[in-house]
DNA sequence: CAAATTTTGTATCGGCTCGATACAATTGTG
DNA sequence: CACAATTGTATCGAGCCGATACAAAATTTG
């Protein structure tokens, strides 16, 4: 039997958060661009990560970086390694765009709610998030460290899929190549 | 100190929602008036209330309710009360249509969590949304059951505020001037 | 009651987003 | 080296949505 009422508080905070994403001249694609590059470690941010992660289209992604970048929020750079991919950056703009993201007010709601039940929502919505990307066969954009490839000795961490050394920072990053362990 | 990682899984969850909202040839918001309509009272069925609860201009609703309606899948008749009021009910295309509505994919992942672990995130995401609208001001549209203004006798239920008796199922519908008991 | 104001909705215009298609450049493969 | 696959850009057009102006009915005010 389907939670209705629960999909329908679902789809009514999907709503607020979308309406609440029109702030400071950005719409809420682009909010989240800059939120992803945040966040994103440093094998994620290409266009191609970004097109996974939006499910959009590559034109749709290309048009948005580089309006981003008309406001100077974002660089891109050609990668040293591919020089068909590029690399996409925070500028210093871009992190104090950051500092006013609208879907902090949020934040200041959730906070008023028990430390235990702020817990529980998480893990909730954290398994929502991950059954559905599971289901539709998406990049789920989990953290590095949960990853499946992930490697850990006693020196050191490493990325068995990449074969690279990872820095505690990469990490604690989110990977458009996370696979869930 | 705000739960970035939480604002992160909204984030998420709110984007995977829009995005999963273009089907059957309706677009996100055009669900949504359907959605709406199936659950809101007969106070509750006028474009002014669907602006209210979408936060749009009234042009932007006078739009999707013309195109919902060019597609059969909603009537607009005027009020008999008031002339300029217009009356909205889905058509017998419209229900069938929100048999297919694709946030019931959703439910299907909710379903397999515990009862319990449901009913707390069932709580939780109420609070949320009540605690937002609240906030920004706006309508919370709950359940007339749960209004100041819902007065039960034992021979009837009523409406303070406009003055009317209400049917069982009348109470148990959304209503626009909803204000939290 | 007449005039002004408020409420409710429509019509029209234009900016902007986004998907589709075609294309360019680089890398990988047989 | 030819051919395909990958990554990203350029261009076009449909459609959404906010803004403005307008129409019709209801309400308030003098």
């Amino acid at each position: 039997m389907i939670p209705t009422r629960l999909l329908h508080l679902i789809d009514r905070l999907a709503r607020d958060v979308n309406s609440v994403g029109h702030a400071h001249g950005l719409n809420p694609v682009q909010w989240d661009v800059l939120r992803y590059l945040a966040v994103a470690n440093r094998f994620s941010l290409s266009p191609k990560a970004l097109t996974a992660y939006f499910r959009a289209t590559k034109g749709t992604v290309s048009q948005t970086l580089s309006t981003l970048e008309r406001r100077g929020l974002i660089t891109k750079t050609h990668s040293g390694t591919d020089r068909r991919a590029v690399v996409l950056a925070l500028t210093q703009a871009g992190r104090e765009m950051l500092e006013r993201d609208p879907l902090a007010s949020f934040g200041e709601v959730l906070v008023t709610l028990e430390s235990s039940e702020l817990a529980a929502l998480q893990t909730s919505l954290a398994k929502t998030v991950r059954m559905r990307a599971q289901i539709t066969g998406e990049r789920a954009f989990g953290l590095c460290s949960d990853c499946r490839h992930h490697r850990r000795s006693n020196t050191a961490l490493h990325c068995a899929l990449l074969d690279v050394a990872l820095s505690v920072r990469d990490s604690l990053l989110i990977c458009h190549e996370q696979e869930a362990a």
